[in-house]
DNA sequence: TGAATTTTCATACAATGTGCATGTATCATA
DNA sequence: TATGATACATGCACATTGTATGAAAATTCA
């Protein structure tokens, strides 16, 4: 898995062979097919991996402080941060939603982050209803993921993380 | 081109193959590589014509306005529904920037609805620099295309696009 | 302890797809 | 009419994927 992890990020998932894992990795196909069932889950749980250090470095910024928009804005750096790790960009915002759909992108790439977005925007709009909470989350939550995958791309951090928490600070204020 | 963009839909990029391309379009591969470079040579000009369609409804429907903000809402509304041509927004936001990159991505995806959406912001904002517009309109432009994948999905468009435009309102507000 | 069974791999193979090289017919042009 | 360019069709070399087969190691169990 971190043989693959570091050839999916250099050259991307359709441009890495299994051959070429299998060779950083000092084993065979045999092996690699015996423990996943084909490519793609091989990718899956590179980027489950991958996922779950970002959601816990959110979870891990976030857990003492009890005022949600704070929470929210401590935990977008901390995600910012987290994404930030060369090639994680590009990995859980560009292949995976292409190579399993975005349905696993988004079981996937948030588990916490995006529950505690939720949290913070429901908190902050009282008065809208589950729909609406739902639209919003989602939309915000691609906003901060191009605003990771910027910086990650060598855009100014501060513009773009500024400019994003702008846009949810005026989206949550009422 | 027909035959590849029926394909791409319905199967995705990876998992259509050139000699089904060929087959449905009753020609061979030897025609293919002749036209196009490469199979991602094919899969370009496929999607820089789905999205000069895009480009020229949106231009169409926001021509003859002059208020900025109003040319933001209706060429929102206008997106939109351009969108929803079935298989459009998969084409143009999935498999897109996984195969041709993010660069080039932005350079065919909104060659014209994101130059207004930056026109209306600055217009909006006469105060913020150029760095600070490009980033807004990048991480606001990631927000549109998640809207038109949620409404291409399923989502209610009309939650959707309350809440889209309710974030750029809110954004350019001032 | 020895047999049976499961796990863990390595090797070989079949199927498919990509890109290119080669050959050919049509067409324009001098 | 000779010459070159254009537009294909055919066939091949190579890579890759997934699977089938089989062996060795580990584990279970009587």
């Amino acid at each position: 898995m971190d043989a693959a992890r570091a050839l999916f990020v250099a050259k991307g998932y359709a441009d890495t062979g299994t051959p070429e894992i299998v060779a950083a990795a000092g084993v065979t196909r045999g092996a690699l097919y015996h423990h996943f069932a084909d490519k793609a889950d091989l990718f899956r749980a590179v980027c489950a991996r991958e996922a779950e250090v970002v959601g816990k470095v959110i979870d891990d910024a976030t857990r003492d402080l009890d005022d949600p928009a704070q929470a929210i804005r401590v935990g977008s750096v901390a995600y910012f941060d987290a994404m930030s790790v060369p090639g994680r960009s590009r990995l859980l915002l560009l292949d995976v939603p292409a190579v399993l759909g975005r349905d696993e992108a988004t079981g996937l790439t948030l588990g916490e982050g995006r529950a505690q977005l939720r949290e913070g925007l429901a908190d902050a709009l009282p008065d809208a209803g589950g729909g609406e909470l739902e639209a919003m989350t989602d939309i915000l939550s691609a906003a901060f993921d191009r605003t990771a995958l910027a910086i990650a791309e060598g855009a100014d951090r501060r513009t773009y993380i500024d400019a994003m928490l702008g846009i949810v600070e005026r989206a949550t204020a009422r």
